[in-house]
DNA sequence: TGTTCCATGTAAACTGTTACATGATTAT
DNA sequence: ATAATCATGTAACAGTTTACATGGAACA
């Protein structure tokens, strides 16, 4: 998945393997996130295979190593891209303790639940703040992905509230 | 994550690695699952760690190898569930498609929403079948995680039909 | 008697993070 | 001077899936 993220900024510009890392942490971290560790070997494996090509540039007295996608990057991608989305069932950690809240005493579950919510809040906040922004900057869909992830956060703290109104009413 | 899982079923009561398997895949597979693969060396682990003891038993002619959660274990498990729920970014692979659908022409692209749409739908109503059961056979804490299930397929399903409306529209 | 399901397990591969190492540039 | 940031990279570890291997029980 990361190669095909790569590949898809890459068709947006020349970046590199820094570049990369403050773009996902602008617009897709909140779905999609990596390490510089496995960012820098992605680079390297994508022009091992032709994918993309790397130069060493000196910007504003700063060594970066470019990257451009070639032809053959450019049709990996839109193959990719042509495929159906595949839905997988994603990971949902936090969903994991509240399953098992009930061996926890009533009290004590509300008191996790309602720090979950004060968890959450923040991401939700800044998700928001930067809204206007992507919403002038960018394309419908990476609006819309913005869109999922602050209705998403919306959602997950509306779940939160109802269940604990269901564990306080009793 | 999956150890902690395995000490929670145990909590219910004895269960082989098989077992676990079926329960997971009735009743947290929408939020979390495991293969084969990683589920045996973990009770193996858990074993190795006196978290969990292991007998070999013969049930309806069949060979198990039931485990129980030791009282090391019941600690180790009651730790970890008082400890606040840690709410990480999740990975959600389908918006990276979306992210990128810009460089599909419109049609296709709404293609890939419509056929995304049929790919959920499925896994929406398999969740909505199971809920009667749940909510008779679980506690307040299970059932929630269902429901959760149930509104965030509604909540995709939902958020794509704005996206196609939008696409449609202009 | 062969096929399917039950049940356990291992090895290789994949994907990723964390921690570390290096060195240049910019700001204080 | 020195601390922070920019920028690249590697090694060790962690968690997982896939594919394979085994063998018994149930079924047709």
């Amino acid at each position: 998945m990361l190669e095909y993220i790569i590949l898809g900024f890459l068709m947006y510009g020349d970046m590199s393997g820094y570049d990369l890392k403050q773009c996902m942490s602008k617009s897709t971290s909140y779905f999609f996130d990596a390490s510089f560790g496995s960012i820098y070997p992605a680079f390297k494996r994508l022009e091992a295979k032709g994918e993309i090509s790397s130069r060493e540039v000196v910007d504003c007295g700063k060594y970066k190593k470019l990257y451009s996608i070639t032809d053959a990057g450019k049709s990996v991608f839109r193959e990719w891209l042509e495929q159906p989305i595949e839905f997988a069932k994603t990971k949902l950690d936090h969903l994991v303790k509240v399953f098992f809240l009930g061996f926890l005493p009533k009290e004590k579950a509300i008191e996790t639940l309602q720090a979950f919510i004060k968890e959450v809040e923040p991401v939700l906040h800044e998700l928001i703040e930067s809204q206007p922004k992507i919403k002038l900057k960018t394309d419908i869909y990476q609006y819309s992905t913005l869109l999922y992830g602050i209705n998403y956060y919306r959602f997950i703290i509306d779940w939160s509230h109802d269940l604990l109104k269901e564990l306080t009413k009793r």
